[in-house]
RNA sequence: GGAGGCGUGGCUGAGCGGUCGAAAGCAGCAACCUGCUAAGUUGUUGUCCGGGAAACUGGACCGAAGGUUCGAAUCCUUCCGCCUCCGCCA
């Protein structure tokens, strides 16, 4: 949610925003600016009645104090109305894009800023990881149909070994001071390096949080359990991102930063018929996602060392992938610059989005009530960060469809074979 | 799942219908004092919203939302959370 002083104060920003997003309709600003007049007006009544009660009250006056009790009941039903009206039209209203933001209709309007790595030359035709990991016996998707649905699937052997070989190896990064500096100094960064708390968080939660965390719509997106009106999370950023709702952290505290390890679940509604073969799109996938709360002066150059960190992980897989900027049309509601990477897919001959990197400024934070009390002894919401440090599936494939062999093999990137002890996956049952 | 208990300021904890934004202690801050690794004395210290240049001032806040009452931290209802015992369980 946006602040309204700065609505009040900025409304052709926010007009522009809404534009890009195609939400004119949705929200009629003018009603919006209107509504936050009245309610600081029925603010000052609600006020001036209380005095008169107070003072009612004091001198025990039976009658006064019936008459105030029923305009004061009178004003407060009012209010809440036009609270519950202003609210539901601000958490409609999108984040406003940084300026950097390329403007366009959809994802035709990203902006690829660099590239890395060189795509593989094979001397046969590559494979497409659905058809590499049938043949190794390490994904069947043929049984988890049966028992679960489409968009489902096994991951066996090696493959299940290989992920939790990369889970090892970001978690090491991560939660050391000399690698994340080493990371800082190769982009230039200026940032500290504090290393990352390792969290383990829950994968359902209070509709409701969701909600403040302005992840709840579209609703059709997650699964929703109405008995317990509880969802199941998408990312572990919607329970990273309230880990300090409803507090107020000193400003010599932060950055904090937080690397969880969960499952992830989508309902992929709306995507029927997309990307149907292999684990490319999955309802369920496993994903390590860093979450980061940061004073607002230090919230961009954060979401460039959770970009860093990212393209560190692709160069240390040897993965060769492409940085996008987000243009306005394409990205995510409550972001404010939205990066994502995209890795080669030799088998699709294509990339493919690997990595989201969201810096949301202050627009969770606000409702969330997560702030930072500055030295001078004011406080203000938080800014966030959240960013992908490796989709589990998705990276997968990366690494099946590039270093894949003319035998039928894959051989494993040289990082990860410490973790395997072998330097190849061959056909397994 | 059954039975009981409890949610008060940064913390501990009193208050059980008006004199309560709330005792006391701890912690914090300031001044004074003191020669031994810091103690003592005194004063002071909640958050949010509005008005004011400021001093200051009006309002709200005792888990949350409703209700009773002229008046609620105190009584009632619902919800959320925590604790103890029993049952069950990884």
């Amino acid at each position: 949610m946006l602040d309204i002083t700065f609505i009040r104060e900025n409304p052709d920003i926010v007009r522009a925003a809404l534009k890009n997003k195609n939400r004119e309709g949705v929200v009629d600003l003018d009603r919006v600016l209107a509504l936050s007049e009245e309610r600081k007006t029925l603010a000052g009544e609600i006020s001036d009645i209380n005095k008169k009660r107070n003072e009612a009250q004091a001198a025990r006056d039976a009658e006064a104090g019936k008459s105030l009790k029923e305009s004061l009941k009178t004003a407060e039903e009012k209010y809440q109305a036009l609270e519950k009206e202003l609210v539901g039209m601000l958490i409609k209203i999108p984040n406003i894009p940084s300026a950097d933001t390329p403007v366009g209709p959809d994802e035709s309007g990203n902006k690829v800023v660099r590239e890395w790595g060189d795509k593989p030359n094979f001397d046969f035709t590559p494979k497409a990881h659905w058809d590499l990991g049938r043949e190794l016996g390490i994904i069947d998707s043929e049984k988890a149909v049966e028992v679960s649905g489409a968009r489902f699937t096994y991951l066996k052997g090696d493959l299940a070994l290989m992920q939790f070989a990369i889970l090892q190896m970001v978690i090491k990064i991560l939660t050391s001071r000399e690698e994340l500096q080493k990371i800082i100094d190769k982009a230039g960064l200026k940032v500290d390096a504090k290393p990352f708390v390792v969290v383990v968080p829950p994968v359902m939660m209070r509709s409701q949080v969701m909600n403040r965390m302005a992840r709840l719509d579209p609703i059709d997106e997650r699964y929703y359990f109405e008995k317990d009106d509880m969802v199941f999370i998408g990312s572990a950023e919607h329970t990273l991102g309230p880990l300090h709702m409803d507090e107020t952290i000193p400003e010599s505290e932060l950055p904090l930063r937080y690397v969880g390890y969960t499952v992830a679940f989508r309902r992929e509604a709306g995507s029927y018929g997309k990307d149907t073969k292999g684990i490319l799109r999955q309802h369920q996938f496993d994903k390590i996602e860093m979450e980061v709360f940061s004073k607002p002066e230090d919230g961009l150059a954060e979401q460039e060392l959770l970009v860093a960190v990212q393209e560190h992980l692709l160069q240390e897989l040897k993965l060769p992938y492409q940085v996008v900027l987000v243009c306005t049309g394409d990205m995510g509601f409550p972001d404010q610059r939205q990066i994502d990477i995209e890795t080669w897919m030799p088998g699709q001959e294509k990339y493919r989005e690997t990595h989201s990197a969201d810096y949301v400024g202050g627009f969770q934070a606000r409702r969330l009530s997560t702030k930072v009390k500055r030295a001078a002894g004011e406080s203000e919401p938080v800014h966030m960060n959240d960013a992908t440090a490796i989709a589990m599936g998705r990276t997968l494939i990366a690494i099946m469809e590039n270093y894949q062999q003319a035998d039928g093999s894959i051989r494993i990137p040289d990082v990860l074979q410490p973790y395997l002890g072998k330097d190849k996956i061959e056909k397994q049952r």
